[in-house]
RNA sequence: GCGCCCGUAGCUCAGCUGGAUAGAGUAACUGGCUUCGAACCAGUUGGUCGGGAGUUCGAAUCUCUCCGGGCGCGCCA
């Protein structure tokens, strides 16, 4: 309905402009949703925007635009109103027609066909296998999830992948810190191996590999050798264990991946080296100090970084940039990286050292939405972040403790770019409080109207024709606001993606269910009179929808009870 | 010192591409269930949108600057 205003108003303008021979291009038409109903459904500042370049006031400028839209159209009325705007008050039928819409939809309600089906890859989460998932994953799990399910509404073929390191200097570490414990070392002893990982969940990992158990991983499967001194062994064994612990608390978050790549696969490949050798063909790179660097301040870093060490290694971001230009070579013309912020540093150094191996890929490939840091209070004060088990600081605890639906509400509700804080003691006690209950309940609220419908036998909506359904009826003004609100939907899930924002959802959830509240406290939707009872229903089976297309979005159930 | 993010009601936060009196939740207070689920609703109290300057017909929103907080600035990952 926008976009049809807007193109009458942009031919009124036309006209305008050709009346009075002007010399002058209009400025984009722009329509938006009146906030107050005083002022319509509608409303734009057209008039405003081009008045200067024309010479007229900007009232005589609106007047005249009102004056040249055509009289048959969705357009029942427009005023003139403050210094320039123009407001739309619409038909009847226009306003309603949405709940035909969201009926005639159902699930799709909402979605649109703007990535046209292209693949888009977005990776999230990617933890290292080196403890379990905290918080601060969880966030990630959560965002990065969210998008995938946004993206595809929006037509695009979302593929989601997990990237982990299983080959660096942390790694063995973890092996070292295992290996140790398997000696019944602790962090306290001598011959502790320094900046070893000092968590409980190291002595259940050295346990289970003396007991040579065996953990499955992505279709890996490995068997403890059970012997202290063989650390290779005790590497593999660490990361599949704690591969599977991670899986484990992301399959209770509702998250999967489709792919999980390995760190270690660009080595047994071979990509690594190749991607090296290609920057130093490239003359990207030089030697000093008996290091390998890399010319990122030709592509805006602001001094340039180190990729081989004097003693060989790689520093870590050659295999980031070797794993991206894998991500290239599989065709993904979309990425999006799920990333907290604390590696921000790396995305300069990621894009200059595409920009420098191949031509092609673009200089904002991929994309980024780095998430602020999730603080975590527990009586009133800050929890600091380690990765000691035990505490609510796990992921696992959080779902356990709060539930899936609250954690993953909780965690999407603000935007990526401000930091979080999780209250455990609010989460815990007044769990009733979180919205995610208040937009479920919404939603169970009208399937308990279904209930109450056929428990007096009275006919269903699905039972009732077309025609049945006089939605002219909706006249109460909690009936207007819930059209209004029905309609931004499709413009909400369009932005949501288009700034990769799923807060806007969660809000956008929060003001419908909102909405729904008040007109249900209001209004009786199974009334005696029939026609009427038979337009509520369609309103509220449409704002049930919505609620569970919109919930769906964010991986959130929508429960038919609670 | 440099880069990124944030600063809106006592607290936690919305505020869409700049728009017409700045919104929720929570807390405090007042009302509303023999009537589709009160995990709800209606109302009251509460704000120099961190400070200042600028652009604009119009700024919480854009620009500059200062103040405050977080994160990152390694031949660690």
């Amino acid at each position: 309905m926008k976009e049809v205003v807007a193109e009458l108003v942009s031919e009124a303008i036309a006209k305008v402009i050709a009346v009075k021979g002007a010399d002058h291009s209009p400025k984009a038409v722009l329509i938006e949703r009146s906030k107050d109903p005083a002022h319509g459904d509608l409303a734009t500042n057209a008039a405003l925007a081009n008045a200067k370049a024309l010479g007229m006031a900007p009232r005589d400028l609106a007047q005249a635009i009102c004056e040249n839209l055509p009289s048959n159209s969705p357009i029942a009325k427009t005023e003139v109103a403050g210094p320039g705007f123009i407001n739309f008050f619409l038909s009847g039928d226009s306003q309603t027609q949405v709940v035909r819409e969201v009926l005639a939809q159902g699930a799709s309600f909402g979605r649109n066909q703007s990535g046209q089906g292209q693949q888009v890859q977005i990776e999230f989460v990617s933890a290292n296998p080196t403890g379990p998932l905290h918080v601060g994953h969880g966030r990630g799990a959560a965002v990065g999830d969210s998008l995938a399910r946004i993206l595809e509404a929006n037509g695009w073929k979302a593929v989601r992948e997990f990237y982990y390191n299983d080959a660096g200097a942390q790694i063995t570490n973890l092996a070292l810190s295992v290996q140790a414990r398997c000696r019944n070392l602790g962090p306290d002893d001598d011959g502790w191996p320094e900046d070893g990982y000092r968590g409980e969940y190291i002595v259940d990992l050295a346990n289970a590999y003396l007991k040579g158990e065996s953990v499955s991983a992505n279709d890996q499967s490995v068997v403890a050798a059970s012997d202290p001194k063989d650390l290779d062994a005790i590497r593999d064994f660490a990361v599949a264990y704690l591969r599977r612990e991670q899986d484990l608390d992301l399959k209770s978050f509702a998250v999967s991946f489709d792919v999980y790549f390995l760190e270690s696969s660009l080595y047994e490949s071979g990509e690594l080296t190749e991607t090296v050798e290609r920057l130093i063909e490239q003359g990207a790179t030089y030697e000093k100090d008996g290091a390998l660097w890399l010319r990122t301040t030709d592509f805006g870093d602001d001094k340039d970084r180190v990729m081989r060490k004097q003693d060989g290694h790689y520093t870590y971001f050659v295999p980031d940039v070797a794993y991206h230009f894998n991500k290239w070579q599989r065709g993904f013309g979309r990425v999006v990286d799920e990333q907290g912020a604390d590696h921000h540093s790396t995305v300069t150094r990621v894009r200059a050292g595409l920009q420098a191996l191949a031509k092609g890929i673009p200089e904002g490939w991929p994309e980024y939405v780095l998430h602020q840091m999730v603080t975590v209070m527990r009586d009133g004060k800050e929890v600091k972040l380690s990765k000691r088990a035990g505490s609510y600081l796990t992921m696992r605890d959080l779902i356990d403790e709060v539930g899936r639906d609250a954690t993953r509400y909780f965690l999407i509700s603000r935007s990526p770019n401000s930091q979080l804080t999780f209250d455990i003691d609010l989460a815990l006690s007044q769990s009733n409080d979180n919205p995610v209950y208040y937009i479920q309940y919404a939603h169970a609220r009208v399937h308990s109207v279904h209930r109450r419908l056929r428990e007096q036998g009275l006919p269903a909506l699905e039972q009732l024709k077309a025609e049945e359904i006089d939605l002219a009826l909706l006249i109460e003004k909690e009936e207007t606001e819930l059209l209004k609100s029905l309609a931004k939907y499709p413009d909400i899930v369009l932005r949501a993606a288009q700034s990769l924002e799923p807060q806007q959802v969660a809000n956008y959830l929060r003001e419908l269910a909102g909405d729904f509240h008040s007109y249900y406290n209001a209004h009786k939707v199974i009334v005696e009179d029939s026609p009427l009872r038979a337009a509520r229903l369609a309103l509220s089976e449409s704002v049930r929808q919505v609620l569970e297309n919109g919930l769906d979005l964010l991986g959130v159930s929508a429960p038919e009870y609670m």
